[in-house]
RNA sequence: GCACCCGUAGCUCAGCUGGAUAGAGCGCUGCCCUCCGAAGGCAGAGGCCACACGUUCGAAUCGUGUCGGGUGCACCA
C-alpha cells in the first residue's frame, strides 16, 4: 500500500472529473502532477502541485483550478481538509482513520509492506565487485560490494528481476603475475628459496597456494621454463583466489548469482563477434589517435590501430580495441562481455565501478548503446574511496609489501552489519570516512546503533506487554481498535511510516540505496522522540492500564518495527531484538 | 588542455521529477529519569546553499560561464 500513490490517483481522478464537467480543457498532460509530503508538516499531510503545473497549459489561473479541485477532493472521506495556499498549492489534510488504517496495513502486510511493482518484473543485471582474482579482497572493494548487494536487494524489493554478477578479470597480464608469484611459493614449498622479485605479489596468502601446488604437482613443475607451467599455475592459482574471494564476500553476506570469466571469452569467437557486430554498424575502423592534449608523453608515437568509434555515442575520443601487435585491448573483452549481457535479454544493466574508473564510463555506455540499438540503458555507479580512521588518525595501509587492510580485517573488527550500514550512510559518489572507533560506539553518534536501539526498544515494549498479559501477535494488533491512536504525536509516527513505500520507490528509481539508511535514521529518531514524550505525558506510553489502548499503541510501535526490519533487510543488516 | 564527480551551519553530511520559512548529527548553551531501556529526548544559538548570469509564476535543485577541491586521460586492467 502506497498512500501517496493512492492520493495521487484520487487527485488525477478529480482532475478527470473536472475535465468532464468542463472545468478544465480536455487533453491536459497529467504526468507532471505530483503528490508529496510538504516540507513543513504544518502545511498539511500532503501537497499537490496540480494547479500550478496545469495553469499554463489550461490557460487558467492556478487558484481557480485549486479552488475547484479542493471542492472535489473535500468530498472524499479520506480528505479532512483541502486548503489552497500560496500561489496555488493545494494542501491536503487526511482524516485520522487514514493513518490508523495505514498502521493496520503495515501490520497485515508485514515484511511486504512497501514492496513495489515499480520494476514490473524487468530484468536487471547488477555487476559489482569484479575484483581481479589476484588476492584477498581489501577495504577498497568492501564499499562496492555492499553497495551492489544493497542495490540488488532494493531492486528486488521494487519488482525487478535482479541478477547479481561478478566479472572475473582473469584474462590480462595481472593473472600472469599471480602465476609467477604463486610459482615462487611453490618453489618455497619444495624447500627452495623463493625469489619474490619486484613486481610480483608478495602477500603471505599465496603460501598455501604454493603448498597446494606442491600437493597437486609434486616437484614436476620445478626447473621447467615458464612457458611449460604458466597456464597451469595461472588457472590453479586464480581458481584458488576466487574461492578466497567468495569466502570474503560471504563474510559480508554478499552472494552472486553469476560469475563470468573474461578468459572464457578468448578463443571462442565471442570477442570477434562483438567487434564484428560493431563493424557492421560502421563503428570500427583502422586509424591513428591524436596524442592527448596538455599532457606530454615522452614515448608517444602515432600508432595504426583498430578503433571503436565511441564518439558516435557521446564519448570524447574513439577508443582502441586492438593493440598494434594485433592482440585485443582490455576494452575488447569488456565489449564482448556487455554484448553477452545484452543478448541474455536484460532490460537494464548496472555496473558498479571504483571511482578511479570514471574515465571508462563513456566508452562503455557507448558500446552498450551501439550493441543494443539504444534499447538497454546502462547505468554506471562510481564508488568513491573509503578513508579509514582509528584512534583519531588516518589508518594507513602498512608500507610493508603485501600487507594491506583486507575485507576480513574490517569485518572482523567492525562486524558485517555495522560495516554494511556505515558504508551505506553516504552517497556512492562521495568519499566516506570509516572510523573504527566510532562505528563500534554505542551512542547516537553511531547511526547503526541508533537504528538498532529503536528496534530493540520496540521489542522491549512487546516483551513487557506480554509479561503483563497483553497479546501482541501482529494479527491481533492489526485488528486492535486503532481509532485509539488519536494523538498528534502518534499520527505523526504513522505518517512517517507512510513515507516508506514512497521512499523505497525513489531510492530504486535513482539506484540510491543510501536513501534507505537515511530514512531509517529519521524513523528511529521519531520513535525515540515518541518514546521520550511518554516521560512527560503518561498517556503516550505504549503500555497502558487499559488493554485495548495498549494494543493500539503497541500496534504503532510494531508497525515501526516492521519498517525498520524491512529497511535493514534491504541494507542487508540483521535487526537486533535486544541491545547488549 | 579535455572529461567526470564535488562545493549546503564551526565540523561531517541529507535534501525526490524545480515548490512554501533550506534540514540532521557532532560541537556549544540550557533543560528532562519515584515514569515502557537517559545507550535516549526537548529547546536555543549557528546559513549570501562557492560566485555570476540565464530559463521559470517559482531555483540549493535545471542551463551557461567563472573560481575552488578530487579523480581519470594513448596498444595497463
Amino acid at each position: 500500500m502506497n498512500l501517496f500513490a493512492d492520493i495521487r490517483s484520487l487527485v488525477i481522478d478529480a482532475l478527470g472529473a473536472m475535465t468532464a464537467a468542463g472545468q478544465l480543457p480536455p487533453g491536459l498532460d497529467m504526468a507532471q502532477v505530483t503528490v508529496e509530503p510538504p516540507r513543513d508538516a504544518a502545511h498539511g499531510d500532503m501537497a499537490t502541485n496540480a494547479p500550478m503545473v496545469l495553469a499554463k497549459p489550461a490557460a487558467m489561473p492556478p487558484r481557480a483550478i485549486a479552488d475547484a479541485l479542493a471542492a472535489r477532493l473535500s468530498a472524499d472521506p479520506r480528505v479532512a481538509a483541502a486548503d489552497v495556499a500560496g500561489p496555488g498549492f493545494l494542501n491536503l489534510r487526511l482524516a485520522p482513520d487514514v493513518w490508523q488504517g495505514l498502521v493496520k496495513s503495515a501490520l497485515t502486510e508485514g515484511a511486504d509492506f512497501g514492496r513495489s511493482t515499480l520494476g514490473q518484473g524487468s530484468k536487471v543485471n547488477v555487476e559489482f565487485v569484479s575484483a581481479n582474482p589476484t588476492g584477498p579482497m581489501h577495504v577498497g572493494h568492501v564499499r562496492g560490494a555492499v553497495f551492489g548487494d544493497a542495490l540488488a536487494r532494493l531492486l528486488s524489493f521494487t519488482g525487478h528481476a535482479v541478477t547479481r554478477e561478478y566479472y572475473i578479470n582473469d584474462g590480462g597480464a595481472q593473472v600472469d603475475v599471480l602465476a609467477r608469484s604463486a610459482y615462487e611459493r611453490y618453489r618455497e614449498a619444495n624447500g627452495l628459496e623463493p625469489a619474490i622479485r619486484e613486481g610480483l605479489y608478495p602477500g603471505d596468502y599465496l603460501i598455501p597456494v604454493g603448498e597446494a601446488l606442491k600437493d597437486r604437482f609434486g616437484d614436476t613443475l620445478l626447473d621447467k621454463p615458464e612457458a611449460d607451467w604458466l597456464a597451469t599455475v595461472r588457472d590453479f592459482a586464480s581458481e584458488r583466489m576466487m574461492i578466497m574471494i567468495r569466502e570474503d564476500l560471504a563474510l559480508l553476506g554478499v552472494t552472486m548469482d553469476v560469475y563470468s570469466s573474461e578468459k572464457a571469452l578468448y578463443g571462442t569467437g565471442r570477442i570477434e563477434a562483438a567487434i564484428e557486430a560493431l563493424r557492421g554498424m560502421g563503428l570500427i575502423y583502422e586509424g591513428t589517435l591524436e596524442p592527448p592534449k596538455g599532457k606530454t608523453l615522452e614515448d608517444w608515437e602515432p600508432r595504426q590501430q583498430t578503433l571503436f568509434r565511441s564518439t558516435a555515442h557521446g564519448d570524447d575520443v574513439d577508443r582502441p580495441v586492438m593493440k598494434s601487435d594485433g592482440s585485443w585491448t582490455y576494452f575488447a573483452p569488456d565489449i564482448a562481455y556487455h554484448y553477452d549481457k545484452v543478448s541474455r535479454g536484460f532490460d537494464a544493466l548496472i555496473d558498479i565501478f571504483g571511482a578511479d574508473h570514471g574515465g571508462y564510463v563513456k566508452r562503455m555506455k557507448a558500446a552498450v548503446a551501439a550493441l543494443s540499438n539504444g534499447r538497454v540503458p546502462l547505468d554506471i555507479k562510481l564508488i568513491q574511496l573509503v578513508k579509514l580512521w582509528k584512534n583519531g588518525e588516518p589508518f594507513k595501509m602498512s608500507k610493508r609489501a603485501g600487507t594491506f587492510v583486507t575485507l576480513r580485517d574490517v569485518v572482523e573488527q567492525a562486524g558485517a552489519d555495522v560495516t554494511r550500514f556505515v558504508m551505506l550512510t553516504r552517497k556512492n559518489d562521495a568519499t566516506l570516512d570509516f572510523d573504527f572507533d566510532k562505528v563500534l560506539e554505542q551512542s547516537k553518534d553511531n547511526p547503526v546503533f541508533y537504528v538498532q536501539y529503536a528496534n530493540a526498544r520496540i521489542n522491549s515494549v512487546i516483551r513487557k506487554a506480554r509479561e503483563a498479559g497483553i497479546t501482541c501477535d501482529d494479527a491481533i494488533l492489526a485488528s486492535a481498535d486503532l481509532a485509539l491512536l488519536d494523538h498528534e504525536a502518534e499520527l505523526a509516527m504513522a505518517k512517517k511510516i507512510a513515507e516508506w513505500p514512497r521512499l523505497v520507490e525513489i531510492a530504486a528509481r535513482n539506484n540510491e540505496p543510501h536513501r534507505v539508511a537515511f530514512y531509517l535514521y529519521e524513523l528511529a529518531s521519531d520513535l525515540h522522540g515518541l518514546w521520550n514524550r511518554g516521560n512527560d505525558d503518561p498517556s503516550l506510553r505504549f503500555i497502558q492500564d487499559n488493554k485495548a489502548t495498549s494494543q493500539a499503541k503497541i500496534a504503532l510501535a510494531r508497525a515501526t518495527g516492521v519498517v525498520i526490519s524491512a529497511g535493514l533487510g534491504i541494507l542487508g543488516v540483521t535487526p537486533v531484538e535486544e541491545m547488549r
